[in-house]
DNA sequence: GCCAACGTTGGC
DNA sequence: GCCAACGTTGGC
């Protein structure tokens, strides 16, 4: 039984459901949030175990894509410390590092719920998603509102 | 490509 | 510690 459930954003182009669903143990390393207030999500209140919601954004149908789970806790995000990445971070340094990530499993691809019926349905309109201005890459999912995205995508709980 | 909303930065 | 300027996000 999942302790938490989460929401988390990525761009099919970098990360799709089917680039997770083919990663080695199915798994990837949630790398490149720079956010603090994602990366506190991550650090101090993720669990292995909890349920995440897998959301393709920035693309030509936004939405819930499949499942997943949080499969480690935070460590360092090395990609901050490559000045070759995207991700670098110069004001980060080995001694005080500023960002960390989780490993995320797939547990199932599903089909695609799109943003535009999560926006229509009366039980999610509480989601932080879709509150107006919300850009938080991860964010928190009350297992009401999880429990209503299983139901919308036909998938048991 | 637009643009509103938001987070971060840095001068003061 | 304020706040204007800037950069980013992400749906449209």
């Amino acid at each position: 039984m999942p302790h938490q459930f989460w929401l988390m954003k990525s761009e099919p182009d970098e990360a799709s459901i089917d680039h997770l669903a083919a990663a080695p143990q199915q798994t990837l390393p949630w790398t490149g949030v720079r956010n603090y207030q994602a990366r506190n999500f991550m650090r101090d209140q993720m669990r292995i175990g909890d349920g995440v919601l897998f959301y393709h954004s920035s693309c030509a149908e936004p939405g819930v894509a499949g499942l997943a789970e949080v499969a480690s806790e935070a460590y360092t995000d090395e990609t901050q410390f490559d000045s070759t990445s995207p991700y670098f971070d110069p004001k980060s340094s080995r001694d005080a590092p500023r960002w960390q990530h989780v490993d995320v499993k797939l547990v199932k691809k599903t089909r695609l719920l799109p943003l535009k019926d999560m926006r229509h349905a009366p039980e999610l309109a509480g989601m932080r998603l879709l509150q107006p201005g919300s850009r938080l890459s991860i964010t928190p999912v009350t297992p009401d509102e999880w429990r209503a995205v299983l139901a919308r995508l036909g998938e048991a709980g």
